[in-house]
DNA sequence: GATGAATGAGCATTCATTCAT
DNA sequence: GATGAATGAATGCTCATTCAT
């Protein structure tokens, strides 16, 4: 049984990535949720507060999922990529709601707080590529010349985009049946493949 | 001497890829364009009507640019995926706003006339692309097993991606100066140098 | 025939002597005045502005009803200190409306343009009546070690008090036909004598 | 240790006082009080029922105050007087922030109650004035032709628009140390001469 | 053709109060 | 006896749009 505060954040994430911040009311959310328009402020303190407490709890997930991957001693840097690409293709189908609603919402105005906690969360994901990326250069087996931020930007910008536009992307790719599945997995092998190609010496 | 509607065009334009087209009010767009709140309906019928008549103008101009490339019987494939990618990249970024805009608003609701023709424009976009590897692989120069949608979702990811983000990019390459074009030249070099790797047989 | 701003205004004068500005809602005076809910902030910008441009127009009026008085060189003091309370009497009567509205609210938060306007006007009324009484003590009329300030405020309370507890004060002077006349007359000639034995050597 | 209602009656007199019956929430007065928001209603039932309470408390003191002076057979009516604004200057200094609160809301709406007590004790201190003035003018000290409801007016309205003005006053009077008893003080000294000057034969 | 006054629905929020515990 | 979660009405305000001029 959720809890009325979880229940609200779900179908707020929900209307968020579907409708913008701006162009969801309160009213639409505590209707969805089922509860009294007046919860919203109770619970979070305002539109503002919901939005605040929404992406900081599922941003707090979202930090902490590689930092054990990159200091991993057994794993070569080869094995480390293909694991961070199966994890991330994983990790932001599972929340590309709240991913697609950032995206939309570029920056928040007024709402500082927020923009620094979503530039850290953005840079901690960039550094832990980054490190495969450099552990696998001094190891030998990456190329020297790699533009890692572009590297990364490659990988961020099709998840999302794939992900954003998941129907076109089925269609163009014949997938009917098991969709999400289907395409997270076309998804996985072509970035190892991707991957392999441009990283490998 | 721009006319009042194309004048209101262009600050709507700015305004929505902003603020989203919910975020923005017509108060707003009349201010900027400093003509009376009013004229929007009387020139477009309403906000609906705006949006309508931006995202129609603008998406108009970007459909029909690259049909002579592909059609080109001097260029290799090669050079053609070459140029594609230096055209696009200045494509999207001289259309970025709308495009922006346009990746915010995955669905307009009711406007079911925008979203065919948004749909159109990204089906021919794919498609001048699809004809150029097709025509690559038939020729040898490259790979058989592409996936092309994911190849074409990556180039249109990225795009997006990195305009989207600019600042955050330009602070992780260590772009101070000259911001726009130093960031569209190591775009190209990196697309360019990204796509021989993964195509080329 | 009104103006609707002007009707707003009159309207708004009469809710917020009755019940006080934060216990008059705008959908009150909209009511009342026969207008629009949102015609309010269309033409004031809100209910502060409602407010600032109420004290305004109408205090502009009583700022400037006595400097002529005051610099009369053929009356003498006795008859100027007369004519300042056949005045006062009634321009208190005029605007008690008001008088009793802004006394009720002592100070209006965050609104500190009022508060300088209000005690401008204070002041204003004060320094008239202070020159009068200067005038007299200098020319031997009056006594010398009058205490000015409580003089005045004998006659500032009194009239506030009187326009407040009207039906109190009418019941007590078994005033039963035409109230407001009568009452007016009693408190002129009261106030003359008592300003008589008072002031006078 | 005062009692939790002793508490929540002074702190809802100091907001009723500041800022109104309407312009005070309950949450206000909870909070200032340190007590749960749906305490109000329990203990009082509701915010009428705190303000019935809090006037009734208040009122049931100020009201049994003078009898006494006005049937002591020792001391004449002009001692009386004299005393009677010794007294009254300083319990209305006492109660300056309940006198502030009822002149404030000139009438309760749907409090009849109420209005009907506050009645008595006005006519209750109106009659004590009244005995005292009348035997004076019956024992001869006191002048024949005096409006003693205007008198009385004259008292009340001063102490009452001396109270509320307090700072206004205090800097006419460059009053600047010791605020509360020097004006206090300067308030007796002119009442008592006020009154020699109007009463007397 | 163009304006600006006016509208009514909808917005987020706060209110006093209630009720199960 | 006392609490705090929850309610629905009401708050001030902004919205896109209309209409007489």
């Amino acid at each position: 049984m959720k809890s009325p505060e979880e229940n609200i954040l779900d179908k707020a994430q929900l209307l968020f990535s579907q409708k913008g911040f701006s162009g969801t009311s309160v009213r639409d959310i505590a209707n969805e949720a089922g509860v009294n328009i007046s919860m919203i402020s109770y619970y979070f303190g305002g539109k503002n507060g919901l939005l605040t407490a929404l992406v900081k709890s599922r941003l707090e997930i979202m930090k902490s999922h590689l930092g054990d991957l990159v200091e991993n001693k057994k794993l070569t840097p080869q094995e480390k990529i293909e694991l961070l690409i199966e994890k991330w293709v994983e990790k932001f189908w599972e929340y590309r709601l709240l991913n697609n609603f950032i995206l939309r919402e570029n920056n928040f105005e007024l709402m500082d707080e927020l923009n620094e906690l979503i530039t850290e969360v953005k840079m901690s994901r960039y550094n832990n590529f980054r490190l495969i990326i450099l552990e696998g250069q001094k190891e030998g087996s990456f190329k020297k010349d790699l533009n890692i931020p572009l590297l990364y930007g490659t990988l961020s910008g099709f998840l999302k985009h794939l992900y954003f536009s998941e129907d076109f992307y089925c269609q163009l790719l014949e997938i009917e049946e098991n969709k999400d599945q289907a395409l997270l997995n076309q998804m996985k092998i072509y970035l190892k493949s991707l991957y392999k190609y441009i990283i490998n010496e």
